[in-house]
DNA sequence: CTGGAAGACGAACAGTGTTCGTCTTCCTAG
DNA sequence: CTAGGAAGACGAACACTGTTCGTCTTCCAG
C-alpha cells in the first residue's frame, strides 16, 4: 500500500477549530478529525501528544486572536479612558459571541491550560493598560479583575442563555458605565 | 440469583453530587455511579432516562441550595441595601468556592438545563429585590444583570486560577463597591 | 393466589482516547 | 549514488464511555 497523505500540525488546529465552532465540543474526537484529514486516527498522535494538547494549540492560538482584537479596539478608540473601555469592552463581547465555542474552550471550566497566569495575562493586559489610567497603578490591578469579571460573566451568561431578551446590549454598557463611574469616585475620594 | 438490591431517586443524586464534587465530571460515569450503589450501569436507567436528566437533577438540587443561601444572606443582613449586596456577593462566592464543581456544572458550558429563564431567575430573584432598592423599578432588571454578571464572572475566573493571588477577597469587595456606587449615581442622575 | 408492573441483570453495540508493532516514504551522511 | 535511519501513516487492539434489549426476579394489588 502507498502511504502518501501528509498532515502538518497547522491545517490540524485550523481544522480542529473549524469543527470545533461549527458542531461544538463534543463533536471534536480524534476520529473525526482524522476523517476530516483522510487519516487514520492514530496518526494524529506523531503531532499532538494527546487530545488535550491539540485542544491547547487550538485555545492559544483563539486566545491570541481575542487578545489582538481587544489591543486593536484600544488603540483605535482615541485617548479617552472611558472611551476605550467602551470599545474594548464591545470588542470583547463581539468575539465572545462569534466564536461562542472557542470561548466556551477557553474560560468554560476547569483550566485547559496549566499555568494560571499566562492565559488571563493576554488578554487582561489591554484592561490594565486603562485601569491604570482610570485608577492609577496602585488600584489597577484590583480594578482590572472587576472589570474583567464583569465582561466576562456578561458574556457567559449571555451564551448560557441565561439573558432576558433585550437587555443584553444596553445592559452590557450600562453596566460598563456604572463600573467605570464607580471606578472614577473610587479614584476621587482616594486621592 | 437473587435480585435484592434497590435503588432510589433520590440517593442516586446525593452520590451524583458527592463523586461530582469530590472527583469532578469526568469521574462522574454512569458505571461508576452503579458501582458506588453496588448495581449494574443499566439498572440506573429505571430511575433517570439518560446520564444528561441525572445530571439535571443534580444540577437542580444544587441550584436550589445556592439560592436557598443567598436568600438568607439577603434576609439576614439588616435594611441597607449596599449591605445587603455586600452580603449577597461574599455567599454567592463562598457558596460557589465551596462547591466548585457543581457550580460548574451548573453555569460552565452550554446549557444543561433547556429553559433559559427559570435556572437564573431563581439564583438571580435576590438580586432583584436588592438592585429595585437602589435603581427602582425601571433599571432594576438591566442592574440586575450588571451585578450578577460581575459576581459570575468573578467566580468563574477565579475557579479557573486566572486570579493573581492576593487580589481575590478584596478585589471582589471593591468591585461590588465600585458597582454600588456606579448604580447610586445612576440613581442619582437619572431621577 | 395470581398476574402484572417495577426493577435488576448481563450481554451487546457504537463510539471514545490511546498504544503498539509494522510498513512506507523521504532526507541525509558516507 | 547508495544505505540507513527518522518521520509518519496504518490497522488492530485495549479499556472505557453512554445506551439498548431481552430475560429474570421481586413484590404489590385485584
Amino acid at each position: 500500500m502507498v502511504y502518501t497523505k501528509k498532515i502538518d500540525r497547522e491545517t490540524l488546529v485550523i481544522v480542529a477549530s473549524e469543527l470545533l465552532e461549527q458542531e461544538g465540543i463534543d463533536a471534536v474526537s480524534m476520529r473525526r478529525l482524522a476523517q476530516a484529514l483522510d487519516v487514520r486516527a492514530s496518526s494524529l498522535y506523531h503531532h499532538f501528544a494527546e487530545k488535550s494538547a491539540l485542544l491547547n494549540a487550538v485555545a492559544e492560538k483563539g486566545l491570541h486572536s481575542l487578545a489582538a482584537e481587544l489591543e486593536q479596539a484600544r488603540v483605535g478608540s482615541g485617548m479617552d479612558a472611558h472611551q476605550q473601555l467602551r470599545a474594548l469592552g464591545m470588542a470583547y463581547r463581539e468575539w465572545a459571541l462569534l466564536h461562542p465555542q472557542l470561548y466556551l474552550l477557553l474560560f468554560g471550566s476547569t483550566p485547559v491550560e496549566e499555568q494560571p497566569s499566562p492565559l488571563g495575562r493576554t488578554v487582561s493586559a489591554p484592561m490594565l493598560a486603562i485601569a491604570t489610567q482610570l485608577v492609577g497603578e496602585q488600584k489597577a490591578a484590583a480594578a482590572t479583575q472587576a472589570l474583567w469579571a464583569f465582561v466576562h460573566g456578561f458574556v457567559m451568561l449571555e451564551l448560557a442563555g441565561q439573558m432576558q431578551v433585550g437587555v443584553p446590549v444596553e445592559g452590557f454598557l450600562l453596566g460598563l458605565e456604572m463600573l467605570a463611574e464607580g471606578l472614577d469616585n473610587h479614584n476621587i475620594n482616594t486621592f
